[in-house]
DNA sequence: CACCCGTGGAT
DNA sequence: TATCCAAGGGT
């Protein structure tokens, strides 16, 4: 691998380089709420915030997340269900979870100091290659690479690389090819640099060469082949689910549940669903209903269905308004299913009290259903 | 290594 | 509309 970098770095022009995107990253830096100062906290929240996540779409979060939780010991004391419920709506949840427990074994066995070797700090939930770099570089300005998508498309131009960016291995070379770029002392910038240019500049499609900054060394230009870089593999179709929710309202009351801990959409409420195939949706939930939960129920009406687009799933709910058949009691308990489930109690909570939890997207739009009929 | 894990913006 | 894909990590 240590060979492989070096001839790719072979004549290639490395200080002019290195000159050229400092020069133009000082000049041309967005304002981010995340580069007002270099508090590791505050840069490890932002990394994992960024992980497959554009800026814009970040930094309302971010502001939100940081107003709430300052500092890493307000974060570590925090319970999972309000950290969950700051990060509703931005994906891949296990991120939220995995940096609340990461924050709480750094209160606990560094005594609140995020780690500065790449060892240690990349033994944390939730910190990979990339957001070890970022943060050694970043927030404590060690020589360290951090590459993500940006420098994989960025470098691969640059050196005008034909290995495909998808595979484990190609990213270990660019780790070492970068390692022989980071001018001395100047890794935070050079790194965020690097993914500047690819964000601004150095895009998937339609690459800004005209005016690159780096232009005149950069070999896929030379070679008219920015176009055709990076090299990557196709992505797969996502598989269409039928799913059926129903809306148990009963006086005030709707029935949710907490998602099972692991697996798609941890940890989060819904309300309660269940996949149908052979038979209609309205039966298959007025059944499950009963299986899972003793509950007879009969169907009000239909509501608009809910289509909700994962990265590698599609999720076509069908949604009813049902009844109880049966009126119960109390509305303010629990309802536990039957034994040998992944689901904990559902629950039965009060329309306005719906806010305080975490729901994905695809059932906040049933909740929005909710609203509208209120 | 292959697959899983969310959501919204861009073209 | 369809597809890509964005400051990736866990298993």
């Amino acid at each position: 691998m240590e060979q492989a970098a070096q001839q790719y770095l072979n004549t290639f022009p490395v200080a002019t380089f290195q000159k050229l995107l400092l020069y133009w990253f000082e000049r041309n830096m967005r304002q981010l709420p995340w580069r007002k100062d270099q508090e590791p906290y505050k840069i490890w929240v932002s990394e994992v915030m960024l992980q497959q996540t554009q800026v814009d779409t970040v930094i309302p979060y971010y502001e939100r997340f940081m107003s709430r939780f300052p500092t890493l010991e307000a974060l570590a004391e925090a319970e999972e269900e309000e950290v969950l419920k700051y990060w509703e709506g931005l994906g891949y949840y296990s991120r939220a979870r995995n940096l609340h427990q990461a924050v709480k074994e750094v209160k606990e066995r560094y005594g609140g100091r995020v780690p500065d070797n790449r060892k240690e700090i990349a033994s944390l939930k939730g910190v990979g290659p990339y957001t070890a770099g970022a943060i050694l570089s970043i927030a404590y300005g060690q020589p360290e690479p951090a590459v993500d998508g940006n420098v994989l498309r960025v470098i691969s131009r640059l050196l005008h690389i034909e290995e495909d960016i998808q595979k484990a291995k190609t990213r270990h070379l660019f780790e070492e090819i970068v390692r022989h770029l980071i001018p001395k002392g100047r890794a935070s910038y050079f790194n965020q640099g690097l993914m500047e240019l690819g964000a601004l500049v150095c895009t998937p499609k339609s690459p800004h060469c005209l005016t690159c900054p780096v232009q005149e060394v950069c070999r896929a230009y030379q070679a008219g082949m920015q176009d055709q870089l990076p090299v990557k593999g196709k992505k797969k179709k996502p598989k269409t689910v039928k799913i059926v929710a129903g809306v148990l309202m009963e006086k005030g009351h709707v029935l949710i549940r907490q998602r099972p801990d692991n697996g798609l959409l941890a940890k989060l409420y819904e309300f309660p669903n269940v996949q149908w195939d052979d038979q209609e949706p309205d039966e298959t939930i007025s059944r499950y209903l009963f299986d899972m939960y003793g509950l007879r129920t009969a169907t009000v009406e239909q509501w608009p269905s809910v289509q909700h687009t994962f990265t590698h799933l599609i999720w076509e709910i069908s949604v009813y308004r049902l009844h109880l058949a049966e009126p119960l009691d109390k509305l303010n308990g629990f309802v536990f299913p039957q034994e040998e489930q992944p689901f904990s109690a559902a629950r039965w909570e009060r329309i306005e009290d719906l806010e305080r939890y975490p729901f994905p997207v695809s059932h906040q739009k049933i909740k929005k259903e909710i609203w509208k009929r209120l």
